[in-house]
DNA sequence: TTCAGTGCAAACAATTTGCAGTATT
DNA sequence: AATACTGCAAATTGTTTGCACTGAA
């Protein structure tokens, strides 16, 4: 899934919903796919200030908003205060392995833990939407410092 | 598990780390214990002020950072922008699913899942910590309205 | 041409910090 | 008696909102 690809099921989606397509916006995705990852929202805008990129935060946090509605990026949460964002697309349903001495973050996914969260679902009647999952641990170089 | 029992462990976890026992610290560890469930500290702080105890957000905040680090509370995030805290004594470790629409969060445990976040934890080379996972879906009051 | 979207600053929400006073050790 | 803890208010951080201006439709 190349950035282009993305950029045209945004604005189908903007379209859709009765959005209008702005630059701005197209920017805020493009940028965010072109992070390597898991990157929030005020370092987004900085990043996208840094490149000259004319953005407000406003902007950021209403185009975050609203590519979380189109399904095209997921938010989630590793601990501090603040939401970390990833495009969904181009990168199969993962999960997150973080380390609590250096704070890097890991993807991980399990087939086995798909099925879990269906077999969940079914016992205690929910319609499954999304779910999160992470792990915290020490990582290797972490464990193996000091 | 009972009360006493855990200010007792909370007690000795102070002491270990030269931390003092207040009354106040005692105080936020019991009217969490006695809340039915996943309270956040504005809340926690709002009903303790409310039933008259003398304790300031400050020391909330603080003690609950201190409850975190001898283990006997939890944290969780539920997609909002602050946290919730619970129990984890006389509590198996558990889940959460969290309805889309009403807010509401279940607990749920799994055997399987608990295997699963060991041999991942074994497969990246990271000692296990903690782990946390929510699955977010419409629970069935909500599905059957509308 | 219209009005949704933008940028900015101010407001709000969640949490942390500084400091003078209080209470555990 | 010493000093860590408390309460309060101010500061910080993360996010949302109000409003005049701009640009997509």
């Amino acid at each position: 899934m190349n950035t282009e690809n993305v950029k045209e099921r945004f604005s189908n989606f903007l379209k859709s919903q009765g959005h209008r397509i702005t630059n701005e916006r197209l920017l805020v995705l493009e940028s965010l796919c072109n992070d390597e990852s898991h990157i929030d929202a005020e370092n987004l805008f900085i990043k996208m200030r840094n490149q000259g990129l004319k953005v407000s935060r406003a902007t950021v946090y209403n185009t975050l908003q609203l590519l979380l509605q189109s399904n095209l990026i997921k938010r989630s949460h590793f601990g501090e205060t603040h939401h970390h964002y990833e495009p969904s697309v181009g990168n199969k349903q993962h999960h997150h392995l973080i380390c609590a001495k250096c704070g890097e973050v890991e993807e991980f996914s399990s087939e086995v833990l798909n099925k879990i969260q269906i077999d969940i679902c079914d016992r205690y009647k929910y319609k499954f939407l999304s779910s999160a999952f992470q792990i915290t641990g020490v990582c290797k170089k972490c464990s193996e410092e000091r």
